[in-house]
DNA sequence: GCAAATAATTCAATCGCTGAACAAATAGCG
DNA sequence: CGCTATTTGTTCAGCGATTGAATTATTTGC
């Protein structure tokens, strides 16, 4: 549970230079081109004296790299560029889910410097095991990085289910956990990163979280506000509000699966009625274009659908309007509450876009009072299909642009 | 709009005392009995000396005043405590409503210090002669406050609607408002408040936003993350999500109003079907109820439905059911997404609460994944009728006691 | 009346930013 | 080719704010 926020606590002297690191490598980060110090001075309002002294700290730290000097118009000394190093801090991001376990190493760029997908049905298969599989992964993710020069800071596991701030995944349902202390059984394997000051060495969260913060991370950056709904199973949103995410009292937020949208409708597992998840959810879809459920692992289903819908199919081509309809109505609800303008289509719904956003837009249109003023746009998440270890990944990396001075001290 | 966020900019040497400034006076604000500098240094984590020096900062700004020595057990020198002055700025709360003006002025400690309420109805008024009428008893207010030695500091304008960025007054519907542009209307009365650097003028915000900011801002305070519903003809929320108002992209979240409760029941203005307001709004209870709405002013209708429902009348009884029923799906789905753990029912709901918290509740229990787990609190507002009013006036010496440099830095 | 205890202030040291002067490197121009 | 204008980046004295230790202030308990 990484919460980003301001330093509440006392602000001392080197507060000072902590927070000047970190506003200087966030510009460094969000630039588009290598900026020179003189672009930062003029960015950040601090004076080029400051700004060379913080950049020599964040050169020392191999946080940045000088780039070749960029050609410029003009008179004048040519200036130097700063990157984010190739070589320095990178993230790991875990995945498990339904049917495959993911690893990613992502650079401070935002660059996945590796990647493993295991294909395989993980329901029958015991928690610890499926954890020890990904602890292999890691292991050769973890070679493969130092090979490129990169040294693991932290990792992140994105988990299909309720996950609490101590790390216990409380439930993940299409997966058949319950009450799984992930800290606990990957103690037994502690070589998964190095221990970073500042820095946690392990963080357990929803994987609609982390795929919503993979989208809010990618480049280009998406805006600073939106919905991210990863339409598995179950559907989960990630919400990302003035770019952070929200995750709620408890870290349970985004479960959008339950809101109502035929409150007299079909009985849902949660105990309700009619919730968007009987009409949406992956199954439901499946089930509806009259695909046998059964035969089809879950990421397969969606590429047949897929596959008939761009054929023609009438059933899927109807499966898939009522889908989009009733996740319109229920987006549509949430745009209203939340005064969003834009909606990502993650997971499984990505490929399924194409068929899926013209009735979402539809419904926003009709619902959403404000739309009229300012539209809504529905797009399908520029990530591929392990977009939550990416995401994970990629909050390991966001934590250390976030806090450099962490980084920095560390022994080394 | 305010948003209260951390220095985005560049962090210099004077940022830091900024900064304790604020972290101080935070303290004195938030805590329940005077504190001591000594408590102040133990709580913020800065030495006696700081504090020593930051205090005395806020003692010659007279945003702070030395309390009598609170008796203490033990040796030692008594301390002096430190509470928010009762004589220094002051904020001013105004509010439009259908069928009244408000006008109040309220402390640094939040202490509300005058209070007028002026019963009209508004919707055959035009806007610029409504807001005449506020000036006029704005400017009471003001007298009012200087004999009681306050400085009004700035200003704050509930209006039941959409407004944007520049304070335009989008669409207020149950007022009969479109595209009012309240700063310009009222700039030729310029004199509402001195103009104080750092805080702004004058704040136009929605009703329920502020509403919920004075919820949040109430003694004892408000839990970090809640949602205030609203209930008058339309229904608004005020989402206080980590102590922060989300205003959502462009200021219009909120609009709870049109969650889907019956996606084929009746038509809605919004252009929907079955919207939450069409079952829980105020016009729709009184209907349910068999109250003939036109005889009465929309608050006597509330109080009148209260009178009856005590009574045991059967037909209030199932309006309030069925209304509390509605309000419970939309307010259960709200919960499964932004995982909150409070709802407070203010406006028109607050003397209502004790008929519609049962079923909202109800609804909430079956239809909340996570409520097995933790328990979900529906209270009615500690604020009264015009909690908006209390909420503007509020926000204004909460900007001030978030950013006190502004106000310490002017002239005098 | 004295010691112990707690509160608050004073003061030299230090840290990090500022602003101005200076050094470095290049393009344009005669 | 050499000079000037221009822009980049560094150096350094100055200064504001925090720190930590010593000091003063004020009360309780013995």
């Amino acid at each position: 549970m990484i919460r980003t926020h301001a330093p509440a606590g006392a602000v001392r002297q080197g507060s000072l230079r902590e927070l000047n690191l970190a506003l200087v490598l966030g510009r460094i980060a969000a630039a588009d081109r290598p900026p020179s110090r003189a672009d930062l001075a003029t960015a950040t309002g601090l004076t080029r004296a400051t700004v060379s002294a913080v950049v020599e700290d964040l050169l020392a730290g191999r946080l940045v790299d000088e780039a070749d000097p960029a050609p410029r118009a003009g008179a004048g000394r040519p200036a130097r560029g700063l990157v984010l190093a190739d070589q320095g801090p990178a993230g790991l991001g875990l995945e498990v889910n339904v049917d495959y376990l993911a690893v990613c190493v992502v650079d401070l760029a935002g660059q996945v410097r590796h990647r493993t997908v295991h294909r395989a049905d993980l329901r029958p298969v015991a928690p610890a095991d499926a954890l020890a599989r990904l602890v292999e992964l890691a292991g050769q993710a973890r070679t493969d990085a130092a090979r490129q020069g990169l040294t693991l800071a932290g990792a992140a596991l994105a988990v299909p289910g309720l996950v609490d701030d101590a790390g216990l995944v409380r439930l993940a349902p299409n997966l058949g956990w319950r009450d799984v202390a992930v800290p606990a059984l990957l103690a037994a394997h502690p070589a998964l990163t190095e221990q970073v000051p500042g820095v946690p060495a392990l963080v357990v969260d929803n994987e609609a979280n982390l795929a919503a913060l993979g989208e809010l991370h990618s480049r280009p950056p998406g805006p600073a506000s939106f919905l991210h709904i990863s339409g598995e199973v179950g559907i989960g949103a990630g919400i990302v509000l003035d770019g952070a995410l929200f995750r709620g009292v408890r870290g349970w937020s985004g479960e959008i699966g339950h809101l109502p949208v035929h409150p007299q409708g079909r009985p849902c597992r949660c105990g309700g009625r009619g919730c968007l998840e009987q009409y949406a959810g992956q199954e439901a879809i499946v089930a509806a274009a009259g695909l046998a459920r059964a035969e089809l692992p879950a990421d397969t289903a969606t590429a047949r659908l897929a596959e008939l819908a761009g054929a023609g199919d009438a059933d899927a081509l109807r499966a898939l309007q009522d889908a989009g309809t009733a996740l319109g109505v229920a987006v549509a609800g949430v745009v209203n509450l939340l005064d969003l303008d834009t909606v990502v289509l993650g997971g499984g719904y990505a490929p399924l876009a194409p068929w899926l956003c013209p009735p979402v837009l539809t419904e926003i249109t009709a619902r959403v009072l404000t739309a009229a003023w300012s539209p809504v746009t529905v797009r399908p998440s520029t990530l591929g299909a392990e977009a939550a270890a990416v995401g994970a990944a990629g909050s390991v990396v966001r934590h250390i642009i976030a806090r450099p001075a962490g980084w920095l001290a560390r022994t080394g």
